[in-house]
DNA sequence: CCTTGAATACTTGTATGGTAGCATCCAAAA
DNA sequence: TTTTGGATGCTACCATACAAGTATTCAAGG
């Protein structure tokens, strides 16, 4: 139940149907879900942890509020985690990841334009193909919680961001430097492509005040 | 209640007063502390999500295990970050850290043979000092679990390890580069550094069977 | 002697009652 | 008008009781 809940809050809060700042009570959620408030508060410590709500004692538990810096600051260290894996990968040479990442990208071409949800899943299917061929589980569990500060800018910003099609075109660059053996031009397509997902970011902030908090 | 438990189990576990593989049911340290089981259960919680221990639905709770691959994963991903962290900081030119990173090393000389949880703060107090130099606090902190898992064979180690004079010179070695300005000298430093910390591992392995998972 | 099965003693998970602390509101006094 | 004090309602937190599931034990039967 609690883990259950757990995934459910995480995902709403992602997604933005928690929307930031929003007050959130372990009672509301046990009425909502129709269960007891120890589950919900088990979840609501996992999401604390996750930094995806901040819970006050005695005060009230609320939804974050996206930090610019914060963002920033995960897609650096994303990026560093991320570049390493992939010039690991780049050096391999093995034909059955290439042909798992054509067909990752096939399928992310054939989403539909409004279908984001879909097409961040086939993202996140790439990245992790490849973190996972490096035998870099550890690293790509590090990233969970990574992701998840990046995805809300992601979520918030569809109607900004950069289209799915350019992210096709680099993630196709991205999966050549890799087959070409060419770790250093794989690691300048990571960094790009990592540093292009969240460049609306500063757009989105300033569109949406009341969801992030100035730092 | 359970945030101060949680740090007291943390250490405990890090430290080996709670060996692997014991099992520690939420009654037992509920009446151990004189609290009731939900704080207990909820310190669980977090440390199960740190990994420093297991909780087996209906079965029982177990401090996990050592992973000999679980602990080279984290060393290898904590290179990554505190090696491009340093490069950073090597081209700040910023004397004043540099005499705060000296005044450490200093201390470090200064504790006892014997006083193993002394160096190891202030080796960590070393680490964090220029991690949050360069102003990567969101790395620092990601890096906490990744510290918990060296730092359970370091403190099962110390007989076996490294001399702490070796990782004073170390230490040394390392500000003197970032002080010289030479990123690449410094990122060696940083990487050769912390390859060292583990070069016992393998026998620790061997001479605590029990302590460790094989994988 | 070996196998089987039920009773028992554990475990974690869930539900609920009560407590301490914080914020708000509103009236009374300066 | 402004400030202050207290009552009220909210919150997360802790303690306790109950439920559900697992492992063990031990005796009965083949």
């Amino acid at each position: 139940m609690g883990a259950q809940l757990h995934r459910i809050l995480r995902t709403a809060i992602i997604e933005g149907d928690l929307v930031p700042g929003q007050a959130i009570s372990e009672i509301e959620m046990s009425k909502r879900f129709s269960i007891s408030r120890q589950p919900v508060r088990e979840a609501f410590i996992k999401l604390g942890e996750e930094r995806l709500i901040e819970v006050l004692p005695q005060r009230g538990t609320y939804v974050r509020k996206i930090s610019v810096k914060g963002v920033l600051d995960a897609r650096h260290l994303r990026e560093i985690i991320e570049v390493s894996i992939v010039r690991e990968v780049a050096l391999k040479h093995d034909a059955s990841l290439i042909k798992v990442l054509r067909h990752l990208i096939v399928k992310q071409q054939k989403t539909k334009p409004g279908d984001s949800r879909s097409f961040l899943a086939l993202d996140e299917d790439l990245h992790r193909a490849i973190a996972l061929h490096a035998g870099r589980e550890y690293a790509w569990r590090v990233t969970e919680g990574i992701r998840a500060q990046m995805d809300r800018v992601r979520f918030l910003s569809f109607d900004f961001a950069t289209p799915t099609s350019q992210l096709v075109c680099e993630h196709t660059a991205l999966v050549d430097a890799i087959e070409s053996g060419d770790a250093d031009l794989a690691a300048q397509c990571m960094e790009q492509h990592l540093r292009g997902i969240l460049s609306s970011l500063p757009l989105i902030a300033e569109h949406y005040p009341e969801h992030f908090v100035d730092d």
